[in-house]
DNA sequence: AATAGCACTCTCGTTTCGAGAGTGCTAACT
DNA sequence: AGTTAGCACTCTCGAAACGAGAGTGCTATT
């Protein structure tokens, strides 16, 4: 349905980035006046009628001006989407504050939302590199108190799990080191699978602990991100489509119970790969509650081996020129980092 | 300056809970109907005017009903101090749900943030319990990726931390394990300020590590409480007083940026003793951003071992009757979870 | 001391109204 | 044929007007 005239393009361009800016339905004489077009108001109607029909605008009411559809919101996102690029002064900025940070996963968690929810507005949303195919590396036992004992599990890549768990009957610190150490040397470097296929250990406490790592393995690659960091949750209400606070608390929701988001979030690994953005705009007909909002994801880290999402949720409105650019800078720049972690292996 | 007689404070009561319940200022009329007072509505109206001279109420303009001041919250609430109790059924449900949850800081101090912001459909504060002098109990060093290593911590009483070093040069697991291992036998049980008067040691490893390991006792001691757990965020834009989006944005930056919030419970700290409640009403004029809400908060923990804090952040017309004993049970649930956990040491 | 009565004040929801902005359509213009 | 001017029409929005309702303070009475 490209039957759009080189014309229409420009008008739609305009009339969305316009409405973007002032929240405000945009009228045909507000157009021809404001830019230099050199068009009367008349042809303007004529042309926004057409879009109309094609279905890029509507009008909240018979004469009032137009709004963007949500098909119109997804042809300005198309258009911009190969084209926006970050400053290079800004780059800078932000890539200076990764590098100045110390090397740790959660650090650079929470220095990532922070930027792209100042950056773009909106908020922020950003879960940890994951393992898709986690590869034991180490296992430590910890005894905490009488029978519950502390297991740290490092997975190469350095993902980290921790976990409490109660035995059967208290066992002695030096018991557990032994138990560690043995079951390290065996199981460095396997897949869970393989670790799962090992026949059983002779001693009762190896084999509870191998069960019990097999397990934990299981969770972690299973759960398709583990914590959000988010930032930036009081931009909503600074947006007028969020004024009545009963939108506002649906999105606010959310964030609470992360449910949903979990389940945005896991789509996107499907779909997208790594370097390409996804930008879902007004729900999309899926998710009821973002109905009034649009989302940009990107997948960054290194597939195969640890990959997490980041992106940012705003209203429908939202800046998609900063927001765009923005997201995918710092994807890549997080895509580098994990880089950089996991080279040494 | 406690010369209320018996009637005007009834009355003040009531004229609260009234408050509290419909959010809109109370006429002397209403008043006289909806209650079971025996008294006319001019009669009351002669109570109201002496209450608001004492500075108990206030009218939000000449003819209209009246609201209750700061002051007003303040007697209310030290009336229902002593008095108010969860309902049994309530208080199993609550202890049920944190019997069944596994023994994990983390688990429980999400659980607790659930429920208090449930219960009183405010917003909730947790912090998790914190040893005030932290003793050491085991180090572990893993090497995720060449210079960088793993480092974690247990202290006595079960806190663990975290952190990422990176190394002058590589070292290979098993040198780590035997540093870590020399440190363990080495520094069981001893305190931070024990540990940096130790002598220093001839193995250049062992010694960086032991640098690092009281650097980190400091860090965990230093933060008065680490990561907040919240609950029940929405809730605030529920209340008719955040309507305007202005007061909910302001509410909600509190939770963004957690200095202000840090401040506020480290002052708790100080203040209130573990099994105490403390109840700030409108920011008692040191928290401008707190001018129209109210906060109901305790210390819970073994004092001298491990104690955190929680509470709930509400508008000041909040339900201190549910609020209040919600807060004061949860607090002594945690502590005897503290305490049982501290008990094996 | 408590109350009934009264005059007065102030808010709030409704209604009315006109200005303003925008539209669609038709007829004229290039 | 594409563009533009003109016009009649629609709809929103803010201001002004207004009356109902609720509440108050005060005074006189019980």
């Amino acid at each position: 349905m490209p039957e759009l005239t080189e014309r229409q393009k420009t008008l739609l361009l305009l009339i969305i980035r316009d409405y973007i800016e002032s929240a405000q339905p945009v009228g045909s004489k507000r157009l021809a006046e404001h830019y230099h077009i050199y068009l009367s108001s008349a042809t303007i109607r004529n042309e926004m009628a057409a879009l109309t029909e094609m279905g890029y605008l509507r009008q909240p009411h018979t004469s009032a001006g137009r709004v963007p559809t949500e098909e119109g919101y997804r042809y300005f996102v198309s258009q911009m989407m190969n084209q926006a690029e970050l400053p290079a002064s800004v780059q800078q900025t932000i890539a200076h504050q990764f590098h100045q940070s110390k090397p740790d996963v959660d650090q650079w968690m929470t220095l990532a939302a922070s930027i792209l929810a100042h950056q773009s507005q909106g908020v922020s949303v950003v879960t940890a590199p994951h393992a898709d195919k986690a590869k034991y590396k180490h296992v430590e036992l910890i005894s905490t108190q009488g029978r519950q004992i502390l297991m740290v599990q490092v997975m190469v890549g350095g993902e980290v799990s921790q976990q409490i768990l109660t035995l059967a009957e208290p066992v002695s610190q030096e018991r557990l080191s032994q138990t560690a150490s043995r079951l390290n040397g065996l199981l460095t470097g396997l897949a869970v699978d393989a670790i799962a296929a090992l026949p059983a250990r002779s001693d009762a406490l190896d084999q509870d602990i191998l069960t019990l790592i097999v397990q934990d393995m299981r969770r972690m690659v299973d759960r398709a991100s583990g914590e959000i960091y988010t930032d930036g949750l009081s931009n909503v209400l600074s947006e007028p489509e969020f004024a009545e606070s009963d939108e506002a608390r649906r999105a606010l929701k959310l964030f609470e119970k992360g449910s949903t988001l979990q389940d945005l979030l896991a789509r996107t690994t499907i779909n997208s790969n790594v370097g390409g953005l996804q930008v879902l705009i007004g729900g999309e007909g899926e998710w009821e509650e973002l109905r009034q909002c649009s989302i940009v994801l990107a997948r960054y880290g290194v597939p195969g081996l640890a990959t997490g999402t980041l992106g940012v949720l705003g209203p429908m409105r939202m800046s998609y020129a900063r927001t765009i650019p923005t997201v995918r800078f710092v994807a890549g720049l997080l895509s580098d980092l994990v880089n950089d972690t996991i080279a040494g292996e």
